[in-house]
Order: C-alpha cells, then structure tokens, then sequence
DNA sequence: CATTACAGAGAGCATTGTTCTTGTCAAGTA
DNA sequence: TACTTGACAAGAACAATGCTCTCTGTAATG
C-alpha cells in the first residue's frame, strides 16, 4: 500500500531495493554454479576462475558477492548442512503423519540421511568429511545441526514421554573400562539439556553414539572403504539402525 | 664374494647400489619434511615447492622421486595406514602379553586407535575423511587395513573360540525394517570369511558396526564436531567402547 | 680412461587466488 | 534537469602453484 514497487512496508526480511534483489539473484546463481562444479568434481577442485568462466563474468568480479574462495565455500556448506537438515525434517514429519509404528519412525531419519549423503556425496564430505581450512563455517551451522539432530532423536523422547524407552544392556556396574555415570552425564550434559531433556544419561549417551555409528557407517560407504569388504551397503545399513532402535531404546 | 661394495650376493631386499641407497635416503627426507608440512598445515596446503625450499632443492629435482604431487600424497596416505595399523598391534599385542582381561584387551585397539588420531589427525583425515582427488591409494592399503581389522576384532575371535562369546539383544525375528539374516550373510560374506571365519552373521554385522562406531565418533571428535556438545570426547568414548564390548559379544 | 646414466638446476608454461585501477551506468539529490 | 555518489564489472597485474623441458656436472660402469 505504501510502496509502489514491491509490498514491503515494515518488513526487513526480503530485499528492499531492485539492485539488492539482482544482487541475491546473481548471488545464488553463483552458488548454483559452485554446487554444480562441487557435485562434479568435488571441494579441492573448486576454482572460482571457473566458475567465473560458467558465468562468463570476470573472475574479479566473484569478490563484490564472495570476499574469498573460502568465503564461498563456506556458504556452501552452510547450504549443504541446511539441505541435510531439510531432508531429515521431511522424512520424519513424513513417518509421523503417516502414523508409522515406533521402529518405521526410528528408521526414517538415518535412511533420509544415508539417501541425502548418496545424492550430495561431496556436500557429505564437506560436512563429516576432513575440516579444508583453519576452520569451516562459524556458528551459523549450529542451527541446521540441531535440526538434524532433534529430527533424529524425536523417536527417542517420544517413547521416553510414553514410557516405552527400554534401555537394554544396562552396563555392568563394576565394569572396569567404564567410567561411573556422573563424569558420563558432566561430559554430554550439554546434549542432555539442549536435546533430551529429562532423559537419563544412559540415553543421552547412547542417542550420542547411535549419531556416531550413522556418520561412520555412511562415511565408510561414500568414502570407500567398503571396497571389497561390505558387498551390499544397504544390507548392512539398515541390519546397523534396526539394531541401534534396540540400544537407543526406541525398540524394545 | 661376487661384489666389493657391500654384501649383496643374492638377497634382493636391501639397495643394492650406493646410488639407490641414497636414493631412499633422499625419498624418506622429503617424506619426513612432507610429513611435517602435513601436520602443521593440513592435506590441503601441502606444497610441492615448499617441500623443496625445506630441503633446498630444486622444486623439480622432486620429480625424481614422486612422479607427481599426488603420488607424493598417495605415499603419505600409504604411510598413516601403515603407522595407525602398528599401533593397534602393538596396543593388541601390550594387552595380550599383558594378559588383560577380555574387556581391557577389547579396550586396547579402539584407545589405540582414538591415541593415534589425537596424535596424528591430518594422517586420520586423510585415512577416513573425504578423498582428496578422483581415488586416492590403490590396493597397497589392503594390507595395513587388515592388519588393523585382525587387531581390532582378535577379542572377539578369541571369546569365540573360548565359547564365551555372547550376542546379547539378539533382534526380534519379526522387526520389519531388518532384513533376514541370509542376505545380510551375502552382504558381509568378504568380511565373514576373511576376517571372522566361522561366526555367526549377527558377530559379523556386530563387529562391523563397531568399526563404524569407532571410525564416527573419533571423526566427529577430531573434525570438531563435538564442540559445545561434549564436553569431555575422553569420558563419552570409553562408555561407548565398553559398551561395544557388550554389542559385539566379547563381554557379557 | 671413456662412456653412460642420472641427480639436480633453471627457465618456462598454464593455472590459481587476490588486489588494484579504471570505466560505466543506475540511483539519489539540489 | 544537471550533478554527485555509489556500486558493479572488467582488465591488468602479482605471487604462488604443479609440471615439463632442456641442460650440466658428477658418479658409477665397462
């Protein structure tokens, strides 16, 4: 009403002017090129001259929406751990309006994931994979991370709240190798707040290494390593989260 | 007898020739200043040039021994396999003649190994992180691979043999997202038969897992993924290997 | 002693990230 | 409308990289 060329009265969060709209744009076409490159030759071979080349634009002139190379990739890590966060919200908001039993909403989360790492095995890397530089991208990557992982660990407060959490395999108590469970509960207390509330330590710790054996068990198979070791990956993948439905608790 | 130099005759072993004696000596410096860059700077920045100036050569004097910066990268990457494969076994070997119980030999790779990354994390990045180029060392690292394998699961082989082995929380037989057991038995069959003959799948599948468990949540640990999240890796990684005692079946 | 193989040096090429300078055009202002 | 300001883009240039080629001296070989 007030403005003639786009509805924006009082909100701050779309551009505002036309030249900040073209640069956005001309902004996630450049990242959409990187993606492109990075999906096809992966993070080490991404050179921003080249991406200057697919934009028949001047390499210099990536510094007026990119400070560095570093500073692009960055961002697209950034959008990569967004991507995988999106991809698990989905698969479980899916388990859940379909009303699936305990162990299909278990299972949906790690399979979006192994899915998602299959589809974007470099944007995997660029996540689990070696850190590239002094350090990857700040804070930023807080947010989608703790999608992710709340998206993994629903199952788990759920059969908390209703009281079907069994956690099998209670360590021996005079266990030599294994620390009391005071130290234990100092060491995730941060999850255990942030995460899963209210849930003993036992659970925290075993929700922390259930997201430990995913990450591996994936990486190995995009990395390789299953060469000639694991002959169908899928098998094994979904033999390993039917059982980490049983040490999380979520499947008696 | 037949040669003056040095007592040569028919072993084919050693350097023969004074010539290619230091021709290995020169090989192992530059691998010793490359491995320097490495742990100072990273896979990323490692320098062909800078290698040379270290050592005060020519940078194309190098080509005389790596035929290219990758092979160079390849020789490093052999390297880490070799050195983290020693450390098992020798932490294996501690714990055996040590004659720890079944959990403190079961406990003795996995610190190893955790040892080894901590000590060595550009070596582990470049072992189980993202692969730099299109492929990354062919079928030399078989050897140290195994060699790391058999050091890691001799526990359960042993507990095996002494009857004593128990896979607790055996799935439930109609878990719907669990395949049955034959498949998972094609799927694992290299490993089975290599690595843990005579096991039952369930063994194999476990102590797969328990790889992958490992790998993870040393990974996630030395590339920063912990932060703000757990505290103390140290505590979080023994309660998880102790518990993997319980998973793969060598402590009850 | 003569020959040959080879380690090393140097120059050079193509490529990379990054900066600086210059031109150019749209947006806002008197 | 005329003028100023600011941002965007291009080009040149610099340092550094991996790699190839050619050349030279030296050491092993006959």
């Amino acid at each position: 009403m007030f403005s003639l060329r786009n509805g924006q009265t009082d909100g701050m969060s779309a551009p505002r002017t036309a030249r900040e709209r073209v640069k956005d744009e001309v902004t996630s076409e450049i990242l959409t090129a990187a993606r492109a490159h990075l999906a096809r030759e992966g993070a080490a071979a991404l050179s921003l001259r080249s991406i200057a080349r697919d934009l028949e634009m001047a390499p210099s002139a990536l510094y007026r929406y990119f400070s560095s190379r570093d500073a692009l990739l960055s961002a697209l890590i950034l959008g990569a751990y967004g991507s995988l966060a999106d991809q698990a919200e989905h698969a479980s908001e899916a388990a859940y309006t379909r009303e699936d039993g305990p162990m299909a909403r278990w299972v949906a989360v790690p399979q979006a994931m192994r899915t998602w790492a299959r589809g974007h095995p470099h944007e995997w890397g660029l996540i689990f994979g070696s850190p590239v530089p002094g350090y990857e991208a700040p804070t930023e990557t807080i947010t989608p991370y703790t999608r992710l992982a709340q998206a993994l660990v629903r199952p788990i407060i759920e059969a908390h709240e209703h009281g079907s959490l069994r956690l099998a395999l209670s360590a021996p108590s005079a266990s030599p190798a294994s620390p009391g469970t005071a130290p234990l509960a100092r060491a995730v207390q941060p999850v255990a707040d942030g995460l899963l509330p209210g849930l003993p330590t036992e659970a925290v710790a075993r929700a922390l290494q259930a997201f430990a054996t995913l990450v591996g068990i994936i990486s190995l198979e995009l990395f390789g390593h299953w060469r000639n070791t694991v002959l169908e990956p899928e098998v094994l993948f979904e033999a390993t989260i039917s059982h980490l439905a049983s040490t999380t608790g979520v499947c008696p």
